[in-house]
DNA sequence: GATGAATGAGTGTTCATTCAT
DNA sequence: CATGAATGAACACTCATTCAT
């Protein structure tokens, strides 16, 4: 059974079942042992490629981010139109894609935030999060809007976007993607409409 | 030390200790042990006000919410106003009163809601406090908005004011209240400007 | 079959049952599961009681130590004889009384010195021990020698103790109480002579 | 990598790690892993040069041995004074040799009395050990002294030298070996005193 | 000869819960 | 009413050992 190069793969696979494991009994629940099981290995695999549990969680949390960044990324290489509202739009289709508004994914985040709020490392990764949309949303917001509005519009559209997807994360149902993003959109127009001809 | 008519009182400081708890270490360390050594109490007396760990959970939930109706209600009664703009406006003023923006309250409402993902009391209870707010701003705004148009709004604003309330609980320093409500109202605002004349 | 004021009898049962565990495998497999069969109570009591693992070790390593101390106070409280000799002699005896010089107690002394060497609050311990021994002898032996004359016999004398305890101890045979006991004595007498008339 | 002839390299590398392992964090916490990341090798070459873990360690057992008793051997062909006492002055020597007293020796030596008392095979090595002290001393203190004197000097002696060593390993500081070299002569010299003229 | 991936039993420890007092 | 002694299952983690490569 040993084989050599198998980092990577086993990597991927034991963040597989802690993301599936966080979906089916949440993270207080999410022990070691169902993790291993759900992976079919050994519990103590897991030692050998995270240095415990926490490194795992941070692993599996950092996934989650790296999805999210790759997919707004890709959109918005796919431009053909650099307009700040173009952005803008990419960016919060990134944030509904369904990488992101998913049964795991969306359990996964909302116990990292929770868990975040008693864990250094957890935090810094979760602000680094926080603070990246906010960048992005108030760096096209600037390029019509004056210093002071382009702030607000992203603290709002960002709060906006988070709440849309908390509130359908909490809500049991399925996600209703289109309408969340509508409403974002809106809340972009409405701030776009500020600038200046 | 024992006493007549004490379950209110010692709810109310076993209530007490469990937010003390979970601000201090997390939901997820919030043992029963912390908690009655927090409360000066036994380990023993809990499950003698509430039936086992998960009762108390419950409870303190069942506090925050209450804490959050009542203050809303109070606010509305205080109203001379009766424009569905003035109710709007105490809606969300009572959303980030200091009973509910503090540390203790946001960590256990964030701990609250990754738990109710898998725990159905919690999650009913979770339900019916989201849809109050919801319900109550679409109530408002459906004096003088469209069916259609007053959902979208409540939605919208209801999904606003948990989005900044939730990236202010994330971001570990003060929460900026007032930025916070200028956002929400001048969504309001922006909503009810869709009204018919 | 919980009842009040146990800590007294628990602790010295479970400190009991740490020597008979000692004694039987060895420190190293002395796990508190075992510890626990032989004290007849669950494994969770230990923490209960003692902190942790480390705990009672060092409870029972205070305890043997104490046993010592009490043992020579006691030999030197029935002295009619006040010569430094007469002193010497009983804390040679006190040193191989039977609670010191028995199959469970002589493992976990050695068990508990090689330990020591990477346990700060263990060698704490030892050395006080250490100490003890090598003052006692020195405070005698003053009475009669000039300090540096003293110094060396009771370091001589203290290793000569410990080294026929030693070497007791690993032969696996039983001890000869009565043979160590008089090599002792010899060196200790061997000192005394260089007293100055 | 893989080179033929590298078994005694090996082991000598694997032996070496074993001591510093200890040395470092004691007998209990010495893992094949650890001793493997100290020998810069891979876990699994130790069951390939020696059986197990237990063969490690009775391994280097071995080596401290053949260490004292070359080192004793050496002294006592360099000796042109054939008399007992300088014989007995060698064998002193060659135990207070740097081979034995220094830090990652006189750990190894502690935990390996200690667990000793549980293993079989380390006893067998531990008495013969011993044996060999006692009668290199019996045999010399022979040619001067009666059968009993002879074994009751060997005894003490070997008892001294033992102690002066244990006390001087558990001390922590660096050891006095001039000093424990004096009262250890002292010793000797005393006990020659009893020869019949 | 040498690696390191993989195992799984075993460890100390924590903890919600029970219950005699 | 209230205590805190006691339980025992569950937990994360460690580790000697095995073995395909």
């Amino acid at each position: 059974m040993p084989k050599v190069g198998m980092q990577p793969i086993r990597r991927q696979q034991l963040i597989q079942a802690t993301l599936s494991a966080v979906d089916q009994v949440g993270m207080g629940d999410a022990s070691i042992a169902l993790i291993a099981k759900l992976a079919g290995v050994s519990n103590g695999i897991i030692s050998h490629y995270f240095q415990d549990k926490n490194g795992l969680i941070a692993a599996t949390m950092r996934h989650l981010m790296n999805a999210l960044i790759i997919n707004v990324a890709e959109r918005r290489q796919a431009l053909t139109d650099d307009s700040p509202r173009a952005h803008l739009k990419v960016i919060i289709e990134g944030n509904f894609d369904a990488s992101q508004v998913n049964g795991p994914a969306m359990k996964t985040w909302l116990a990292f935030w929770a868990t975040s709020m008693h864990s250094p490392p957890l935090h810094r990764l979760q602000r680094i999060n926080d603070h990246r949309l906010y960048s992005n949303l108030c760096c096209q917001f600037r390029r019509v809007l004056t210093l002071d509005d382009a702030r607000t519009a992203a603290r709002g559209l960002a709060a906006l976007i988070d709440g849309l997807w908390l509130r359908g994360a909490l809500s049991g149902d399925a996600f209703d993607t289109e309408q969340a993003q509508q409403i974002a959109f809106e809340y972009m127009d409405l701030q776009l409409a500020k600038a200046v001809s």
